[in-house]
DNA sequence: TTCAGGACTTGACACGTTTTAATTCGGCAG
DNA sequence: CTGCCGAATTAAAACGTGTCAAGTCCTGAA
């Protein structure tokens, strides 16, 4: 019974042992990690190896309940099936890996039932900040988290609140790139595929889309709405354009231009010639697609590295934080299957 | 100051203030939230209406430092951009999202000093368990956990101590089977291309080739060894082959095998008439590949969703849990890049 | 020698919940 | 009427850290 297992159990150490062997009170072991720059240089160095020696880790539901916030953050995206939203997560976990933050990752799977399920665990959590991919525009769900002193910055979202950060592509102006390059291709009868118009990056490519029209005073638009955004949709979208072949078919998203693509290749439909093809998001898979595939792109791993960085700036000086929306461009990238 | 505003900050409510309003004691909310069984019909009535009128959010900070134990869990990954792992993550992250559990997402970018860092702060979380693909063969860094009474299971990766629970695609097997599969297509040269063998997966799988070269008694394998497992340096080892071209290429990885598809028809090299072609993982965005790759294909969001089970059994029956290694068998997945 | 003042350090309480032992209460047998 | 039992509830003591007012020690000037 003389070994040193003061600890509760597992041998855990906690900072009252770290003190003791060190010869210091808890508070200044307390000070060590918190500010450093209190404790003299001597004492401090002691403490450290007393650290070092016995394997303390900190005890984090401790550390926040007593200090009111802790070291994580919420990151609640729309589908993890989707490159998307995974080199978003990449950049955002990087970021805060390096700032010693915790990530919570969640899926809403476009369901606002399990977006609230999750809020709501957030807030359990004590998360210092949210990063939110919202499914509607509808009830403020953030509002719970707010109430609670909970940052939180719009991703991929225009702030629905007066003074909220948010980070966006513009979608109108890529819809608008899609169509304006498809019609300087020649392309006149052109199909849009997307998911339901309820997703504001739909709606929005669909509106930038007819304003290339409308400023090319030529051209016409048709609408296949399908109720995901995969390939299989995509697949299922191209079926139903069959019949009356379009000269160009622009696609809310490369998962869908990856179906279309498949699905006009096996009915022998030449692209680009016959058709032209063009995506959205020019995710890396494309690469070795049987017709590269022209697509917009976004700076989708540098839209979660700010994000981020702007919700820790608003975590760690809330007085000094000015809100900001920003607003990325997006970016043509003309590939084979756009180019005769 | 006759509001009800009790609590600390930003109007948060504590158990008291819901107790207050509902006539009780802080203990018998308490109660109602986590043995509803011991207390009587009518006073849980109460209290639940008062949780709902007061919009009460339990302090997890507070409930897992009391409690010892908190309802998150980690997961660790070697490599966000690899569908692989974010398709792994999905099937976990529902599985915790039902259960009711946060799940912190850490990314070790394959290496051993940020997967220390992440575990860390996931000892720092006091995390109930953890999911971890580790890095490399080498120290136990788990052990950091394992003394703080944290469960482990293994993801894709066999176990490493004698007692603990793993969950794996068999990867020797998976390298027989694409590699007896090319020699059934009458390929005698074979290049196997892979990323560093510290990575068990790529030895796993160059040591079922040679298993099945062995096992034909004909046959030879060239070894192209990657940095890294992305289309790009799939390309760069495509290069490599060029001078000598080979039968045909397995490639420990369908990103890699994207990259290399896609330099060989760049050179005009026909596939599969000239040379071969099989990836491993079977991943979604190969569907409209320029040649539909044959893969090898692993259940991968079925092996996020048992994992996540077996670590919450562990957790929340850790006496009358058996700790398991359950291996999955993989399945050959054969099209075009490989049927002449 | 004394005292002011600064640089560190300490001690004790507070954070919001869970848990244990103690209390109340009605009913029922002796 | 008393005593005792079980069910339901309560009061109070933790859990491990952060914070801040209150100390201690040291240096240098009066």
């Amino acid at each position: 019974m003389s070994t040193p297992q003061t600890g509760s159990r597992g041998g855990a150490v906690g900072i009252k042992e770290v003190a003791a062997h060190a010869g210091v009170s808890p508070g200044t072991v307390s000070n060590v990690l918190n500010r450093p720059e209190r404790v003299a240089d001597t004492t401090r160095a002691r403490v450290e190896a007393a650290i070092r020696e016995l394997g303390f880790v900190r005890n984090g539901s401790a550390s926040s309940l007593r200090a009111g916030q802790g070291r994580t953050v919420g990151l609640m995206v729309l589908d993890l099936g989707n490159p998307f939203f995974t080199d978003l997560a990449r950049g955002v976990e990087d970021v805060m890996s390096e700032r010693g933050y915790a990530v919570i990752l969640c899926s809403s799977a476009t369901s606002a039932e399990r977006e609230e399920r999750n809020l709501r665990m957030l807030a359990e959590q004590q998360v210092r900040g949210v990063l939110v991919t919202p499914v509607d525009q509808g009830p403020d769900r953030l509002a719970l988290l707010r109430e609670r002193g909970v940052n939180a910055v719009m991703l991929d979202h225009p702030a629905t609140r007066p003074h909220q950060c948010s980070v966006t592509v513009d979608d109108v102006s890529g819809g608008h790139l899609a169509v304006s390059h498809l019609l300087d291709t020649g392309a006149r009868d052109i199909a849009y595929v997307s998911g339901p118009m309820s997703i504001r990056q739909c709606a929005d490519r669909h509106a930038g889309a007819l304003k290339a029209l409308e400023a090319a005073g030529t051209g016409t638009l048709r609408h296949v709405i399908v109720p995901e955004m995969t390939p299989r949709a995509g697949q299922e979208a191209a079926w139903q354009l069959l019949g009356e072949l379009p000269d160009a078919v622009f696609c809310a998203n490369d998962l869908l231009a990856m179906g279309v693509l498949r699905a006009l290749l096996q009915q022998g439909v030449r692209v680009p010639e016959r058709v032209r093809l063009i995506g959205y998001d020019d995710i890396e898979y494309t690469t070795a697609s049987a017709v590269p595939l022209s697509s917009v792109r976004q700076p989708t791993y540098r839209l979660g590295r700010i994000s981020a960085e702007l919700l820790l700036e608003e975590c760690e000086d809330p007085d000094g934080h000015a809100h900001q929306q920003i607003m990325f461009q997006p970016e043509l990238v003309i590939r084979e299957s756009t180019a005769p």
